[in-house]
DNA sequence: TTGACGCATGCCGATATCGGCATATGATCG
DNA sequence: CGATCATATGCCGATATCGGCATGCGTCAA
């Protein structure tokens, strides 16, 4: 056994900075592969295999227009993500605090040595 | 050149669904290694592993207890995310009229046909 | 039909990742 | 000090990932 369940599904897919990019441009609209490459200089081909993820997990969906293929975003997968997150809301409120205590505890185990 | 930016960053950390676990059970307060390895079945060298990204990321403190070492949520570092998801939550809703949109070109796609 | 364009795919090399195992390190207690 | 518990680390094998390059495939125009 190795290496665990990491491919397709959306948490994977936004680990890349340059797949974050691509959604982030198309929230501006449908855009063809070309395009989305240039844009962000990358080559033709990343960018197609970067789509294809994003593709395969849902965020993104492609139609054909003549010669081009657009790609548009389908951001419905992000919302369990920003869900996930969500969730630990009151704890990143709390933090100042838990950091305080923690601080507190650090100088005690110096004290001690 | 090969392979670009995938680690230590906190999107990368919370990729993997082990480690999403481990923080979900750490809302519930500190624990040392062994129980969390415990609860969740994996070895303890498996959750040493991951707790070692994840406080690497700065989502996990780490404090010596006596002959343990107890492990407690940093959240603060999860706020991005749901940041950067939220950045998109009026696509998600618009997303049903777009995948009207969608359907109704892939219609017309295949009647020219 | 032939050529040109737009994009996807396949292959490769370099590297990163994850799990399992053995073992090192560190702390406590007798 | 020596034994023991708690945790970290190192090494390995299997696999996944990413970038680059060449090339395949489909579509349109002449």
């Amino acid at each position: 056994m190795a290496r665990a369940a990491t491919t397709s599904d959306v948490f994977n897919a936004i680990a890349e900075p340059q797949r974050r990019e691509i959604l982030v441009l198309l929230r501006g609209g449908e855009r063809p592969v070309t395009e989305l490459a240039e844009e962000l200089g990358m080559t033709q081909p990343g960018a197609s295999k970067h789509l294809r993820v994003l593709r395969e997990v849902g965020l993104v969906r492609d139609r054909k227009a003549g010669k081009q293929r657009l790609y548009g975003l389908d951001a419905r997968g992000l919302r369990p993500v920003h869900e996930w997150t969500g969730g630990f809301q009151r704890f990143w409120n709390e933090s100042f605090d838990r950091l305080d205590e923690y601080v507190q505890d650090l100088k005690q185990t110096r004290e001690k040595e």
